[in-house]
DNA sequence: ATGAGAATGGAAACGGTTTCCATTATAATC
DNA sequence: GATTATAATGGAAACCGTTTCCATTCTCAT
């Protein structure tokens, strides 16, 4: 298992590798309060404190075990990815359930904005926001206020 | 000159046409504080204050005069567009400016999103994080840390 | 066992934004 | 012009996700 064999191989601390096992059985995108709830809901002992959770989300953002993504609402939320991989998201305005696109068609765009502008590209941003299938059914029609 | 024909044609209120212009003169991507200050700096006089500075960006956003613009500091920033046009930027993490990109490519990707999962596209956000070329040459290489 | 450095938890501070409310401007009505 | 109703404004407080601070606990080499 993926996480396993990261903690033996890298020095991961408890805070750390609790909040990688959480952000694993959420299965989705978790801000630092939805991992602070989880454990109270779920796991009554070796619960970390939020600001436990927020030092190990930042220590494994760093190791690459994980990619943030900003959906405007002011609260930052983690996902797993592999190890340097990136995706982005479709993300339902309505029920914020998110739909992982399959592979970043961005870095090809990279390099023509390096030449064209002298600019280096270190990282960005893409997320697209709307309305999924689930959520266009419930609501047949949206009213036109 | 637009800001005033559309002052004409809709009813803008006080705050909203002052700082609609504040962020014509300052001419680039400004956050709420950043306006309040630039008031402060520059007008002793009409400086709305910063709730007033607030509500105009909301409204004025909600007219399609501005876009916002999120480059994950917590702050949000605005910047004048056509009605109803937007583009991105290339944003220079180290001097914080920004590089306007001419136009949108990602419309026909919406579509082609929309067909394959069911996905009702309202809108996206992408920006390009990285070094500008003035910020390059003033630091020849990185250090290797 | 002992001591140094890292990790943790709890509370306070921080900062951008929003809310609340009293005051003032704007506009319609008489 | 006086009198309302409605909208806009400013100042302060509240809000809330996040960061900082510091005392305590853990880890581990000596
Ligand atoms: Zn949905
Ligand atoms: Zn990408
Ligand atoms: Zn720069
Ligand atoms: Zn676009």
């Amino acid at each position: 298992m993926m996480i396993q064999s990261t903690l033996n191989q890298q020095r991961l601390n408890k805070g750390s590798y609790t909040v990688l096992r959480a952000l694993k059985e959420i299965g989705k995108l978790s801000s630092a309060q939805d991992i602070h709830l989880w454990f109270r809901l779920n796991e009554t002992a070796d619960a970390p404190a939020l600001t436990t959770i927020y030092r190990a989300l930042d220590s494994l953002l760093k190791m690459n075990l994980l990619q943030a993504v900003d959906i405007g609402d002011g609260e930052r939320r983690y996902e797993i990815v592999e190890p340097g991989e990136h995706h982005h998201h479709l993300i339902c305005t309505d029920c914020l359930e998110s739909i992982h696109l399959e592979k970043c068609f961005l870095e090809a765009f990279a390099s023509s904005v390096e030449q064209r502008h002298g600019f280096v590209v270190r990282s960005h941003v893409l997320e697209i926001f709307g309305i999924c299938r689930k959520c266009s059914s419930k609501k047949p029609k949206a009213p036109s206020v």
